[in-house]
RNA sequence: GCGGGUGUAGCUCAGUUGGUUAGAGCGCCUGAUUGUGGUUCAGGAGGUCGUGGGUUCGAUCCCCAUCACUCGCCCCA
């Protein structure tokens, strides 16, 4: 070992860490059941394909950022940057479209070889939904509710804004596309460089470009809303209208132009403030031509993925851990006699902390460190009369109780 | 991938206009209290001054490189 630290853009979550993340899991996978969505868990690495072929050749996703493998057998094999692409994988690997609608729950880790930075590691984790199988609106209305639902039980409702876009459908995206492409090719000069590679690459997402120069040549640029024929127009209408209709609150965003090919229709991102470069907390949309596209059957998909980091970093305090009570031998006499309570207590269902050596008050400092709210202590004088010291410590008070009365003691007093 | 900043004890940070034993607070350990924690007092441990090279009689300090972190760009969760 000559290099101690970890992988650049890698982090342990040390025991304060995971507990912060657990609850924003724990939190949103409590709140997807309630919508009916099931936990499901796809490998971390999936054959290149999967993601090369769904995510679109000219995302950044795909053109530099996968951590992308040969395996021994000389296939190709990539650590997942996302999650949609793995979970339309297993739809149709498992022949998925006989149970639609599919509503999947996934946490996990994902991996992007990106510049680290506040908000952005190389790994880091998502939690996400997504619902298979349903064409109409109200599968969007009902998954932009669930992240809706999520944001509000961590209490971040108050640092996100919801933006929300369409992107159309083929017919009406292919028809902008050419209109857009036509005006920026005429401002061609006035674009930045990044742009005019945009213009050849994905022309839409020159509409959110942060260049002062390119601002002012969006700003005149055609209107996605004008080019989305009916269908398209009465889909994100109704999208609209639901979300009022439950008390939703958004904006739309003609600018908001998702990265990913696979998207169509609605696009949304509940965004902030507080994180920096990084603005979208919980984010997704439509994408009803990728599983086919993946060579599955026709099957239309919306979903949305949030980063847990982003969401921990935004949250308010997790809950605080449990309080143990501790047990404390007197003697090193005595020591396996408490271990044995520790251990019978354990059995009841108590949190029970029994520190490994030490003399007593040594126990009972850290019985304190550990958040203890009691201490049993073991002595030779009480066990005479089978009676244990029973200390609150919280108060310091401490009485001496019989050993047929400590489960019942503890049931009434700290449970 | 590009540009700026930072790197001294477990943590947060002083410091040295280049000079011999590098400091503080918090935390940790021991004792005052051989059957009682949280307060107090006394003592103690802990540092290749990110790493490698260069300049110099001498480098933690100056120079170069490198790694990591950080902020921004690109892009995204």
């Amino acid at each position: 070992m000559t290099n101690l630290q970890p992988v650049r853009g890698t982090h342990d979550l040390l025991p304060d860490d995971r507990r912060r993340h657990r609850h924003v899991e724990n939190t949103a996978q409590k709140i997807s059941e309630l919508y009916g969505f099931d936990e499901m868990t796809t490998p971390i690495f999936e054959f290149t394909d999967v993601f090369a072929r769904t995510l679109g050749d000219t995302s950044d996703i795909v053109t530099k950022e996968m951590y992308t493998f040969e395996t021994k057998g000389g296939e190709s094999v990539t650590l997942r940057p996302e999650g949609t692409a793995g979970v339309a994988r297993a739809f149709i690997s498992n022949g998925l479209a006989q149970h639609v609608p599919v509503k999947a729950f996934y946490k996990g880790p994902m991996f992007r070889h990106e510049r680290p930075q506040k908000g952005r590691q190389r790994q880091f984790h998502q939690i996400g939904v997504e619902l298979i199988g349903v064409e109409g609106p109200q599968a969007d209305i009902e998954v932009i509710a669930l992240g809706h639902h999520i944001l509000k039980e961590l209490g971040l409702l108050k640092s996100t804004v919801l933006e929300i876009n369409s992107l159309g459908d083929v017919e009406s995206r292919t028809a902008f596309r050419a209109v857009l492409t036509d005006y920026f090719q005429s401002h061609e000069s006035d674009l930045s460089e990044d742009s005019r590679n945009r213009l050849v690459k994905n022309p839409l997402r020159i509409l959110d470009s942060k260049d002062d120069g390119d601002r002012k040549v969006v700003a005149g640029a055609p209107d996605f809303a004008a080019y989305l024929n009916d269908d398209s127009k009465a889909f994100i209408d109704t999208v609209h209208q639901g979300l009022t209709d439950l008390g939703i609150s958004f904006e739309r965003n003609p600018k908001l132009v998702r990265g990913l090919d696979y998207y169509c229709h609605t696009a949304f991102e509940f965004t902030t403030s507080e994180l920096g470069a990084q603005s979208a907390v919980l984010a997704g949309g439509r994408y009803d031509g990728l599983i086919e596209q993946m060579g599955g059957p026709s099957t239309p998909g919306v979903g949305w993925a949030a980063g847990i980091e982003r969401l921990a970093m935004l949250a308010e305090d997790s809950p605080a851990k449990d309080r143990p009570i501790s047990v404390v031998p007197v003697s090193p006499d005595l020591f396996a006699r408490a271990q044995e309570m520790a251990q019978s207590l354990r059995n009841e269902g108590f949190f029970i902390e029994f520190s490994f050596t030490g003399n007593m008050k040594r126990r009972l400092k850290r019985a304190d460190k550990s958040n203890a709210r009691a201490a049993l202590i073991l002595g030779e004088d009480e066990l005479k009369d089978d009676k244990v010291m029973l200390r609150d410590l919280d108060s310091g008070e401490q009485e001496a109780i019989s050993l047929s009365a400590v489960v019942a003691t503890l049931q009434t007093k700290y449970r």
